[in-house]
DNA sequence: CGCTTAAACCAATTTCAAATTGGTATTCCC
DNA sequence: GGGAATACCAATTTGAAATTGGTTTAAGCG
């Protein structure tokens, strides 16, 4: 191993890179402007940077930049990218953490118009005869409660969430696995947790919440098993 | 009250505008293109729509169109309107129900290499010495926490908290709010938390992270208070 | 050859202007 | 006056060009 190269003193060059220009959100100067402005290559400086962004010094994003902070998400990665790296338990592992939260926020929160429709919604979901009809009435009824919350970022989040759900790949694959006794469960906690809701009980619309997702990720788990024996 | 128009039958017009072209995402044609199609003034098209989105049938946005479910969140408005509309307690909120979590799958999955990072994160935390530097090393390993958890979506989201708290006016209050106390109580939950997370514990964790930021909390509301009174 | 530098190229992201679309005000016509 | 057509406003999306980290290839040099 070279502990310390001869000419030029990597040390120093470290110390250079983190007193170089740094913009308000901590973002270095752009690779090739840095190299030049440190007299060295290009590759010579990457390597630097790489021992750097091991050492967690410093954090780099492709087209975004080399900062000193964990670099801020801005406009574009969103759902395009993220949607390849997210699995449908990684999904299914952020919902049962977020929307019991939500449930319990609607109880305290939601107005006597919002529960009114909340139970019509849920009225819908019991009604619901095939997959794709129960998909949809389910659909509005978690968006409701979500909108009930009545905290814009609460929903924000959600929205992402839902809108990774349907652009995955996964929609056949969890309206295959759903079996019709499934729906009937998951129905009938959706009257549970409405009833909750209704109520102004947080604690009970959390944990119904919680349930029912249990349940959803159950059927999904037991799909995929069934599936994957092929 | 007018039970109904005399001229254009307006529940058959609601029908069809439900069964007007939607698109897989459930999208409706734009109105002056479905006024046309349905051979009514726009005037009159909005009047029924606007009737539709209160009974809660349709959904509207801006700049992104008529829907039959809620709209999937795409590009843009992120951060830059969400910050209008959100407020501090907001944040605070999720964070609550978000960062516990967090930890707790921290505690779960976090490898050895890892663990080591956080308790040196931890430790800088320890040593800051003014506000400015303690922000930075609490920023750092909140990150390195969320990072921890193991799950892509989690982190986007967590990242997108983090981007919207710097992107606020708050930055100046929160500053203001903090006393020299109150960064040696948040750093020596700090400790607590790494501790846990260190150990595997993961309701440990969860309790640990929760009660830190029931105290950044406290913090920030015993601050607005102070500075409320003008 | 073997290695570093330099250059060219690739891929992810941002930026910016133009187009799309819901929201609002104005004008016009009976 | 009242409603419809029109023009205009504001939020969002779209697409091309520019920016920037990542990778490959060619050049220079011992």
């Amino acid at each position: 191993m070279a502990l310390s190269h001869p000419n030029p003193p990597e040390q120093a060059l470290r110390e250079a890179i983190l007193n170089a220009g740094a913009s308000p959100d901590g973002r270095l100067p752009p690779e090739r402007i840095l190299a030049a402005q440190l007299s060295i290559s290009r590759t010579q400086l990457r390597g630097i940077l790489d021992a750097m962004a091991r050492d967690g010094l410093i954090f780099r994003r492709h087209g975004q930049g080399t900062f000193l902070q964990p670099p801020p998400v801005q406009a574009a990665e969103r759902l395009s990218t993220l949607a390849r790296r997210v699995t449908p338990r990684d999904l299914m592992e952020v919902r049962l953490d977020l929307e019991p939260a939500l449930a319990a926020h609607a109880a305290r929160r939601g107005s006597a118009e919002d529960k009114a429709r909340l139970l019509q919604l849920m009225e819908h979901s019991l009604a619901a005869d095939d997959i794709e009809r129960y998909e949809h009435a389910d659909d509005l009824f978690h968006y409701k409660i979500a909108e009930m919350a009545g905290n814009p970022l609460f929903l924000s989040l959600f929205e992402e969430i839902r809108t990774l759900r349907r652009a995955g790949d996964w929609q056949r694959t969890r309206r295959a696995a759903l079996t019709g006794d499934d729906i009937a469960r998951l129905s009938a906690l959706h009257r549970d947790i409405a009833q909750s809701i209704c109520a102004g009980s947080a604690e009970d619309a959390r944990a119904a919440m919680r349930q029912h997702l249990q349940q959803v990720s159950g059927a999904l788990r037991r799909g995929d098993a069934a599936s994957g024996e092929s």
